[in-house]
DNA sequence: CAGTGGTCTAGACCACACT
DNA sequence: GTGTGGTCTAGACCACTGC
């Protein structure tokens, strides 16, 4: 048993991530010439293209016919957050402004067991919290909290995040080289407490959304865990089913 | 300027499609082998093979090697409910039993505007609806009303929703030979009012999920309405994003 | 065994972007 | 024009299923 059968092209997949993760090519940098990959891995285009495709297909790498293969980015990808799935009701697309970000807080504690647990860290291990409020158009939307592994993400501070424009997910990559690659949300209708209600300007016992986004890197190894909470009175969560 | 360029894979792919919609093959038939889809549309497998790896992406067609490609359908899959995303939180994979479905109301009327839009019928138009409520383990989970083209699910009763066991999709199939093929899921959070208490079995103001959910057959044409109201004290919505 | 989908190759040619 | 990804072909062979 376990044939344990492999294809070739799977194989060549397998290299080209590791150069990835490697960081042989950064984050919107063009990767090698189908044409160049089948020579350095001796196999035929067909194979590299075979293997691409597969990246194509799971976000790692954009395809620009004419130009090239690129290294995905969070950072110059004209929509604005890739995996924030809030819009706006109005059957208008016109893009709501740019979120407005508010730091509530920035701090390392130890991390409580389930952060920890699902972080993939020991319980007590160093973890960086931010909470923030996002509005638009002035309105409060977003309340959240991010947990952060506190060793990887070492020099990160109020200052960094409430200076930098752009997404957070491009931060990670130019500043720590972390890449989020997927992420799994869990979704859940709560009424806000006295707190919650403050931050975001609302009655307590109002419902709202809660998000809670589990953020993986390559090889499935989880690095942010955030939990959100989304006002949904002239906004939605959208998802597509097939 | 329109090059209207189209590759020769995705022609065969319409072509391929257009049969699926005709009913050539029935849901959970096979359908040609490639090599004879690539003798009857004059091109290479290759060909072939690109254009229904395309219908397999989308979900249309299912392939299992060594035994042929098979027209995707709601029934048969083991996985109980394609489209539904709500999950018990507790870590354990146990199939939750299957759903209990008490029907509240099955009933005949004119479409209000706003079901008429989104189905793209004439205000007035005559539609069915169906209001429900699932329940896990004798506890209620679900409430929701359904919507449906009047004129499409002619023959459509109480009794045969209520004889039936099954996913409702695949009596669709089955009975009207309606092919749900993707849906859009439009969510929010909502407090419970009286109505939906009662049926819910919980106090008014409790927080629910909103679930608005928009399916389509072929070619993008509704099909139907689905406006559900989830309990997630126990349970969740699951999303993977990438 | 025969029949199916799956892999791999080698080469020709097309569409697109830049220079 | 040159180089990139994208299409298409023809044929050989592999892996899985069921008779």
């Amino acid at each position: 048993m376990a044939p344990a059968f492999s294809p070739l092209y799977q194989q060549i997949k397998s290299l080209i991530l590791r150069s990835l993760q490697a960081g042989e090519w950064k984050p919107g940098d063009t990767i090698p010439s189908e044409l160049e990959l089948a020579a350095r891995f001796k196999v035929s285009q067909g194979t590299v293209r075979k293997a691409i495709d597969e990246l194509a297909n799971d976000n790692l790498v954009v395809r620009r016919q004419g130009k090239g293969t690129f290294v995905a980015t969070h950072a110059e990808q004209h929509i604005q957050y890739r995996f924030l799935r809030l819009l706006p009701d109005s059957g208008s697309l016109k893009t709501q402004g740019p979120a407005e970000r508010r730091i509530i807080e920035c701090r390392r504690l130890r991390a409580p067991a389930d952060v920890a647990r699902q972080l993939g860290l020991r319980s007590g291990d160093s973890v960086l919290q931010v909470r923030r409020v996002l509005s638009f158009s002035s309105t409060p939307a977003i309340l959240e909290d991010i947990w952060l592994p506190g060793a990887t993400f070492k020099g990160l501070t109020l200052e960094t995040l409430a200076h930098d424009k752009g997404p957070m997910y491009a931060l990670f990559e130019a500043q720590f080289g972390v890449r989020m690659v997927r992420a799994v949300e869990t979704l859940k209708a709560v009424s806000a407490d006295a707190e919650m209600a403050a931050l975001l300007a609302i009655q307590p016992g109002h419902p709202l959304l809660s998000v809670e986004r589990l953020a993986y890197t390559y090889n499935d190894v989880p690095m942010e865990l955030r939990r959100g909470l989304y006002l949904t009175e002239s906004r939605h969560y959208h998802n597509e089913l097939s």
